[in-house]
DNA sequence: AATCCGGGGCG
DNA sequence: CGCCCAGGATT
């Protein structure tokens, strides 16, 4: 072989892309991050040190997505009721997902317990330390391996999130925000400013940074530590050419879908469901609005309804919506009638 | 790489 | 009312 491979060795995009970042540039950043961090970070209940894998586990799951200012208490009680992963193996789904009350995504709350009937069965009730081994676990990624190695068990990972990609971006690269997902480049790149000692308060000091100062609308630049080295803050922090467009929601099958799924819920939670929502009944109700048929169901039941009416008359488009909740496993069809899975 | 998947709250 | 929030799975 006298010759090396042609095509990749054309360098002059990607390190720019993702540039080396000098020696003592980088400790400072490491060095102040970790320091502001110790001092700033907030008292958030699954950081406390008694707090267990499993429980670092769920916090991570309910985060995804979701402002920790509406986890923190649906988490508490979750934990509360299901300590361990055989507690949620063993819960009716219907349970399990009336808890996860209105967090969003609601499948994370069937993946979650999915992951937890593999470590209750199959791991000795133990979560697995490894992000190879957390990464085959269901609803769970590799920020998500990342963040319970390193967080629950001290392991040294690449913890890469959004606020941890947009920080890194900003210092080193001049960018105001990341691409919509990680490619192997960036993790690699991002892995080797994780430094060796008190790893772990930096996978949380850089996350914490980003969450409270390097904030993707209105960043306290200001206020940064890191201002006078940050290359976005010297470029005078232009903006990504291309902003990602944002879902649509009102009027979508996802705002239909998330106010039947309620039906299911206060049927359940009334006890309306003991044989499930007749199928009849409830897009009679839906499209009709009959009064007899809506009388028949708790009052609770009956507004949730209501509110389903407000947002279609569609016979067709509901009776879609019901098929894909109980394809996806969050309602359950039996003999035409419609509950929550009871797994 | 682009889409879809909930829901709420803030500027 | 657009945008963002400790992402993952699928295509």
């Amino acid at each position: 072989m006298t010759h090396r491979a042609g095509p990749e060795s054309n360098p002059s995009e990607s390190s720019t892309t993702f540039p080396q970042v000098a020696e003592p540039v980088l400790r400072r950043v490491q060095d102040t991050i970790i320091a502001w961090f110790e001092e700033a970070a907030r008292d958030l209940p699954w950081r406390h040190p008694d707090t267990s894998a499993w429980a670092i586990l769920v916090s991570e799951i309910m985060s995804q997505q979701t402002p920790v200012s509406r986890v923190e208490p649906r988490w508490r009680a979750w934990m509360d009721q299901w300590p361990t992963p055989a507690d949620l193996a063993a819960a009716p789904t219907a349970e399990v997902l009336h808890a996860w009350d209105r967090l969003g995504y609601p499948r994370r709350a069937l993946r979650l317990q999915d992951a937890a009937e593999v470590i209750a069965a199959d791991l000795d009730n133990q979560v697995p330390e490894t992000t190879e081994e957390l990464e085959r676990l269901p609803g769970i990624g590799s920020y998500t391996a990342a963040a319970v190695s390193s967080f629950a068990f001290g392991r040294k990972a690449t913890v890469l999130d959004t606020n941890v990609r947009r920080v890194l971006v900003r210092l080193f690269a001049g960018r105001e925000r990341p691409t919509t997902s990680p490619g192997r480049e960036e993790t690699a790149w991002a892995a080797n400013l994780v430094p060796d000692v008190k790893h772990v308060e930096w996978n949380a000091g850089v996350m914490e940074f980003g969450a409270l100062v390097c904030t993707a609308r209105n960043p306290d630049c200001p206020a940064c530590p890191l201002h006078d080295i940050c290359t976005w803050n010297q470029l005078g922090r232009p903006a990504s050419a291309t902003k990602p467009k944002t879902q649509k929601w009102a009027g979508t099958d996802r705002q239909l879908r998330g106010a039947i799924m309620d039906v299911l819920k206060a049927a359940h939670a009334a006890g309306d469901d003991r044989h499930g929502v007749s199928l009849d009944v409830f897009t009679t109700s839906v499209t009709e609005l009959d009064p007899t048929l809506i009388d028949s169901l708790s009052e609770s039941t009956a507004a949730a309804v209501a509110r389903v009416r407000e947002l279609s008359a569609d016979r067709d488009r509901i009776s879609r919506l019901m098929t894909d909740l109980v394809t996806d496993g969050l309602a359950q069809k039996i003999d035409g009638r419609l509950a929550l899975p009871n797994r």
